[in-house]
RNA sequence: GGUUCGUUAGUCUAGAGGCCUAUGACGCCUGCCUGUCACGCAGGAGACCACGGGUUCAAAUCCCGUACGAACCGCCA
């Protein structure tokens, strides 16, 4: 390091080497004890933590914990009795001669540092530069920035190109709300964030570049939760001249390294599990299915379909067989009873496998003698196994009720090993779901990606049918990443927005870009776009993304620290040509 | 928009209708202490119990509303 009138040495610096050598240190102050005599203080800089000593209490007179100071003095071995083994610099301490105060802090701090994690987050977020004062918070930002520079030396190696796409762009009209920003040159019209750079990648292949990748901000205006931010980062990639698989190859080689280099935990070895998104909602409810979860769920619905029992009746019906908890209490199904209720179940059955062979439990009075032996023996019941049921007249609600039940299950037999990061592939997504509530299909993932069967499917099947080249990457039930091969037949691409009830001006206004970019040859494409915060997440087993970010916005999406959102003057305003409109209180 | 839980000194927390003039810990202030390192000891300050209304002889505690926070549902191609 370069000396300077601040700093001879960081603390990482000195060692039993160093001892006699006159030093000048600068960093805050962790800590103050005094003994009358001698006073102790613990000097943190950015590398680690050193005691300064003094015999003279009027060098230490006035000082406040968190403030920044700078020392001078000189290094000297500790008594023996007195080395200090939980610290590196232990063996030493820094007698000081001169302490001049830097910058001080306010006597009172608004938590203390070292507990940081027990203090609510709103206050945490307000303080965030003190919170990040604590080691916990510091390492998950130094383990992101290694991340980061291990991800972009990844994409490099493997002969990629950065490129940076504009933050101002275009409002799409699929998709998450776009964040806006009003323009002030053309008065009412809108620049919007990208919710990501999707359509810039797709042209960057037109362009020429055949392996594109950027870690990009990515901005949606939806309600956040612990595994979604306002904003956040994708490591977002694109590949001219590929087929599915090697795009997936490239997002498992991310994957893998990332998690065995930065990660203690067993990953999934690869090729990581391919699941058809049919059969992922089949066996587990989700598109993102924890496999660390052992239960499967299976259908029982032709076992029961001359069922007597009225909710079971021409339903649905799932099943969920959790071996060894029949002599679980009453209280603890009454327990199961409620969650299926909190997430708005009409009810869920169950039955218990007793020794003597018979079934006990609330739903056992409805099944007849065939239905009994054959759910014993279809799904493989054995003495105190319980079957739940999760039945309803539309399938794909039983499916994500039985899903969810899956999950709590699983959380609640403590069935889920910590110590394993599960990766999965989801693919073969259909291209469209049909939406019961507004009566139409809707695109059921990326509308740019390529049906199984290109333009000829749009021709010979029902929308239901359609399969797209569209995948998920899954970790421990977190969608980490989403691809697929893009379509670039911009007829197919019309077809695909016309079934969504866009007819093909509208699209090919709103999708200008695309819709003239492709005319000039485009190259067939495919990539990715794995999520940077929560890959970070997931190492460092935080509860929310919050943790691993920088200036996270509390989860309602204001920045405590910096006040924001926050109103515009009227001068601004005016500039703009905006006018605040509606009963919003305005301050 | 909805559901659930929450809001008590700077921070964390006890509290379940009268034991509350509100508990404890950390922090802060004063004093003592020459080897601590989550130092110790003694003393002190600091809370109209989020806000508004109601029930009751009596409310931090029960009820209603509001605000704020978190998790979840909706939403997130």
């Amino acid at each position: 390091m370069k000396k300077n009138i601040y700093r001879s040495h960081h603390c990482e610096d000195l060692n039993i080497d160093s001892v006699g050598e006159k030093v000048v240190i600068s960093g805050w102050i962790e800590n103050i004890r005094d003994h009358g005599g001698v006073l102790f203080l613990d000097l943190r800089d950015n590398t680690d933590i050193i005691q300064v000593v003094s015999n003279d209490d009027s060098i230490f007179k006035g000082l406040a914990r968190e403030s920044v100071i700078r020392v001078e003095g000189t290094i000297r071995k500790r008594d023996e009795e007195t080395f200090n083994d939980k610290i590196k610099t232990g063996e030493i301490e820094l007698l000081v001669d001169k302490l001049d105060i830097l910058g001080k802090s306010k006597n009172e701090l608004p938590f203390e540092i070292m507990h940081s994690k027990n203090t609510k987050e709103d206050v945490r977020l307000k303080y965030r530069y003190l919170d990040m004062r604590n080691k916990k918070i510091k390492d998950n930002l130094l383990l992101r920035a290694e991340i980061l520079h291990f991800l972009r030396d990844k994409m490099y190696n493997l002969g990629f190109t950065e490129v940076q796409t504009p933050i101002l762009t275009a409002s799409s009209p699929e998709g998450a709300r776009d964040f806006v920003v009003p323009s002030r040159l053309f008065k009412g019209q809108f620049y919007a964030l990208p919710q990501a750079p999707q359509i810039y990648k797709e042209l960057l292949m037109v362009g020429g570049f055949e392996k594109y990748f950027q870690i990009a901000p990515c901005f949606r205006d939806e309600d956040a939760r612990a595994d979604r931010t306002l904003e956040f980062y994708q490591l977002d990639m694109e590949m001219s001249f590929v087929e599915e698989d090697e795009v997936l190859e490239i997002g498992e080689e991310i994957f893998y390294d990332t998690f065995t280099k930065f990660s203690n935990k067993e990953v999934s070895p690869r090729p990581f599990r391919r699941i058809a998104f049919n059969d992922a909602m089949e066996s587990y409810g989700t598109d993102k299915p924890d496999l660390r979860n052992p239960l499967i769920i299976k259908d029982a619905s032709y076992i029961l379909k001359d069922t007597t029992f009225g909710p079971f009746k021409g339903s649905t019906i799932k099943v969920i067989v959790v071996d060894g908890i029949g002599k679980n209490s009453n209280s603890w199904f009454n327990e199961v009873v409620d969650y299926a209720s909190s997430i708005g179940m009409p009810g869920i059955g169950y039955v218990t496998l007793m020794e003597d062979g018979s079934l006990k439990g609330p739903i056992d009075k409805f099944l007849s003698d065939d239905e009994r032996s054959n759910l014993i023996k279809e799904f493989d019941m054995k003495t105190d196994s319980v079957m739940f049921f999760i039945a309803n007249k539309n399938k794909k609600i039983a499916q994500k009720f039985a899903g969810q039940i899956r999950d709590e299950l699983g959380r609640k037999c403590e069935l889920i090993d910590p110590n394993k990061l599960e990766l999965c592939i989801i693919n073969d997504f259909p291209m469209f779901e049909y939406d019961d509530v507004e009566k139409k299909y809707k695109f059921c993932h990326n509308p740019f990606s390529l049906p199984h069967g290109g333009i000829k499917d749009y021709e010979e099947k029902n929308p239901d049918e359609i399969l797209a080249y569209q995948f998920d990457f899954v970790c421990n039930g977190n969608e980490m990443a989403s691809g697929a091969i893009r379509n670039h037949d911009l007829d197919s691409m019309a077809k695909g927005f016309e079934i969504v009830g866009y007819d093909r001006s509208e699209v090919e206004q709103r999708f200008r870009s695309i819709f003239t970019a492709f005319k000039y040859g485009c190259p067939p494409h495919g990539g990715m776009a794995p999520g940077i915060d929560r890959l970070i997440m997931l190492i460092q087993d935080e509860p929310n993304l919050r943790e691993v970010q920088a200036f996270p916005t509390s989860a309602s999406g204001q920045d405590l620290m910096m006040g924001s959102p926050s109103y515009l003057t009227d001068k601004q305003l005016e500039e703009l040509g905006i006018i605040i409109k509606g009963e919003d209180d305005n301050e």
